[in-house]
DNA sequence: TAACATGACATTGTATACAAAATACTGTAG
DNA sequence: CTACAGTATTTTGTATACAATGTCATGTTA
């Protein structure tokens, strides 16, 4: 546990949403790793707080599948296995699929200006090189779509199956050649909203996830040794 | 706060569990209604517990959806509203439909079995006029298809879809005006599946789906007035 | 009467204390 | 050396205590 935990206490939050955004970071950071125990007198010294506010986050992060509890024996940082990843992939392919068609019958002139607004982002922290810059490019250019669904459930499923995946989903960056390729894939799927041509959109989708499957399957395969 | 709310104490799970699933429970049954507040003193006493694993168990049914919370005021029983009820519909849509394209590849022949003989037994139970046993009945041919996906994310998040509208379900199998709607898709669904046909079995669910709209819809309304 | 202070009470937030269980450690028997 | 019993330690589970906040009723003033 090599974290950097520290609170966040600017806002007038109570504790146990405080520790449960600041676990939920450093778990999606990496900071504290599949397997690794959440024990509360531990995150409480550390954090400077009681186990009162440690023991509601991690009831908080179980429910989002973050951490798993065994009772009387603890809780510890939830893992991804590949069948895991396969799981998740194909639910989110599904509910992405959804997102998209949805969207081009929701999605409105200011959404779209802003839709490629953000592919343009995209573009340029492609050329920048900073790996944070480019993930979080790429989930707001996402995040457009999801929010033209109008539809807070669906954004919120598909905001925690993302991030169930971005440990991951990084490494996927770093390699410079796949970067054409996933402009290329925003772009049409950008064209294929603008157009409000479902089938094509849905197809463009499709394939800029399941692009994703061999890389993020191929790390978790190396992790698991 | 008409309940009877009452421990299930045989098993050897952590207090917050029993709690959880006991509130979790009175909820979808109606025991306490959309906008009732979970006050924590109130609970304990009437559970018998201290209000440590009450605590716990609102956090977890917070993340379900299930309740709301609002710092330092309490929480609530979730409502939903008709939007609430649209968008997830059109989410459980999407993910029924994934469900049943994935057991036509996956569904086993001892699966099979299990369908067509809980789709007699919601037959049956049709005939019985019991409500509870028809609405049990319905579940279990419908987790035959869930399971057969071999997908526990998504079977899990398909149940959590199909109890936030557990409540309103119900009514639609009040009128027997349905029942024989009903078991047609039922046999539909049955049929396709055997005989892998994707794309009638993927039509039949939409149907079977969005036939429960408009009834459910009508409810809420009702309600919210 | 309406608006607002004030104080009692109720409720949540957080810390701590104690109980129960799991784990680690130690030493002994075979 | 291994297996195991027994004990100490750690960790979780639960209850409780106290603090902070919110709510409501009462009464006062304009």
């Amino acid at each position: 546990m090599n974290d950097q935990l520290e609170l966040n206490m600017d806002a007038y939050l109570p504790l146990r949403d405080v520790v449960f955004n600041t676990l939920r970071e450093a778990i999606l950071r990496g900071d504290l790793v599949p397997g690794e125990r959440l024990m509360e007198l531990q995150l409480a010294s550390k954090l400077g707080v009681s186990r009162t506010p440690i023991r509601e986050a991690i009831r908080m992060l179980e429910q989002e599948g973050l951490a798993i509890t065994i009772p009387r024996k603890g809780a510890i940082v939830a893992g991804m296995t590949e069948k895991d990843m396969q799981d998740v992939l194909e639910i989110r392919e599904a509910l992405e699929e959804l997102s998209v068609q949805v969207a081009c019958d929701k999605i409105t002139e200011e959404e779209i200006a802003e839709l490629q607004k953000n592919m343009k982002n995209f573009e340029h922290s492609l050329k920048s090189g900073d790996l944070k810059k480019m993930a979080q490019a790429d989930v707001e250019f996402h995040d457009v779509i999801y929010r033209a669904t109008d539809n807070p459930k669906l954004i919120s499923m598909l905001n925690n199956l993302r991030e169930q995946m971005y440990r991951y989903r990084v490494e996927y960056l770093k390699n410079p050649q796949n970067h054409e390729q996933l402009l290329k894939e925003h772009e049409a799927i950008y064209k294929g909203i603008v157009e409000k041509d479902k089938d094509a959109v849905t197809e463009m989708i499709r394939k800029h996830i399941s692009n994703q499957v061999a890389v993020v399957k191929h790390m978790i395969r190396e992790q698991e040794k």
